[in-house]
DNA sequence: ATTAAAATTTAGGCAAATCTAAAAATTTGT
DNA sequence: ACAAATTTTTAGATTTGCCTAAATTTTAAT
């Protein structure tokens, strides 16, 4: 029924793009956007998108932006599990550092095959959680978003554990390697300066200052939950 | 220096499929063998082998059929590495059985990063042989063919240890499983049926008749060596 | 040595995915 | 409300990899 499998590499990269662009806003997603993000032209996105539309994927109107199908959204979580779980795979097994992963799984989660990507959960113990903290969907694409908040936004005196990254580009990580920072450190937040909104934080022990920027890109499971 | 690296899924199809082809042989390989190997037809061989001629990677006469340049061999036993590597991998860590694993590593040979494929070769405790007993290349393509005989080629009173398979057919390799054949069983050779060059064999204990097709794609490793 | 057969290449086209430039629709600003 | 700016779509090309049909070259058979 679902032809998923005679999808091309092109067009499971939009359905991605499409997926993650439509998380964020509640709106359609416009084709600009999508160009943007996938460092293309708008008439290229136009293209593809009518043929997502015909294949079921999209929903389209012309000129008022697209939305995921539930067909679509079903493709994009798999396409999601595959990337992430490719990700775990290097960090755990093959030693990769969580900046150096992204690039190759995305030449990794277009494999196609049902029985490679169940064992290789299987093999990792079924995580969760990809080395961004980003959650996992399950086989059948159900998967919860954790609750969390961005470091930026916690009052002063919170106290959590960091689970994850909001940027997850390599520059960004690196930065956070160098300064001790990582998934699972324990964080409380001393001080806010309300001059340029940096803050004052206790990681692991040391105290460290982080400016808006990093903490606007750090997110924080908080101890005070129900 | 090797722009290896900008090639397409289809170029290093053909490169590897000229590799297969002019390994036995010391002729050049032929237009229509590429072609009925790769089920193409030979027109669309010939636009490609001209593309893979500028770049350098096939010596190229009109008429005259192909062979792989020194840049063309190295390429190939790149694409082959990753194959059998990956081979080995889903046969060691996902438990796919040996039937299982040509189709998903035809589709994983053509992921590109080094780090990832010497990573791979490390978690495996750089294995020299693949799921069927092929020779899998190191890092700088050096690879020996193992020693080995048809089994329906070795005298009367042979005795070995099957260490590959001809022919790595699903069908082939099922029927194997379903016979008990496995690599690493220890195999002696009773007798030769002279009408139909069937074999009556001594496998791990057990007594077996196998024809000579079977036979013919078997491969032993004698005991008796210098 | 010719002729017939087979192999290979060329010529011309097609579909996918992209692009540039121009046209059309929508949104924004006054 | 209406012109201007922005967004989106269409039109027409290009590249890659493939195809069919026809022409060319090589090989095999008499
Ligand atoms: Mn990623
Ligand atoms: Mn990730
Ligand atoms: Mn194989
Ligand atoms: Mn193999």
């Amino acid at each position: 029924m679902h032809k998923l499998y005679l999808m091309t590499r092109s067009e499971e990269n939009y359905i991605k793009t499409i997926f993650h662009l439509g998380r964020k806003g509640t709106q359609e997603v416009a084709t600009n956007a999508i160009a943007e993000l996938m460092e293309t032209k708008p008439s290229s996105v136009t293209d593809m998108i009518k043929k997502l539309s015909e294949k079921n994927l999209v929903n389209y109107k012309r000129y008022q932006g697209v939305s995921l199908t539930s067909l679509g959204t079903k493709t994009a979580l798999g396409i999601i599990r595959k990337h992430r779980l490719w990700e775990v795979f290097l960090v755990e097994k093959l030693d990769f550092s969580w900046d150096e992963v992204h690039e190759v799984a995305e030449q990794l989660e277009h494999i196609k095959s049902d029985k490679l990507i169940d064992s290789l959960d299987r093999l990792l113990a079924f995580p969760k959680f990809d080395p961004h903290g980003d959650p996992i969907p399950d086989k059948n694409g159900g998967f919860k978003e954790r609750d969390r908040d961005l470091l930026s936004e916690v009052p002063i005196n919170t106290v959590g554990v960091c689970v994850g990254v909001k940027d997850s580009s390599a520059t960004f990580l690196k930065f956070l390697d160098k300064n001790g920072i990582a998934l699972g450190n324990q964080i409380s937040v001393k001080e806010r300066e309300e001059f340029d909104g940096s803050l004052n934080i206790e990681i692991d022990g040391r105290n460290l200052q982080i400016s808006h920027v990093i903490a606007a890109n750090l997110y924080i499971k908080t101890n005070d939950e129900i």
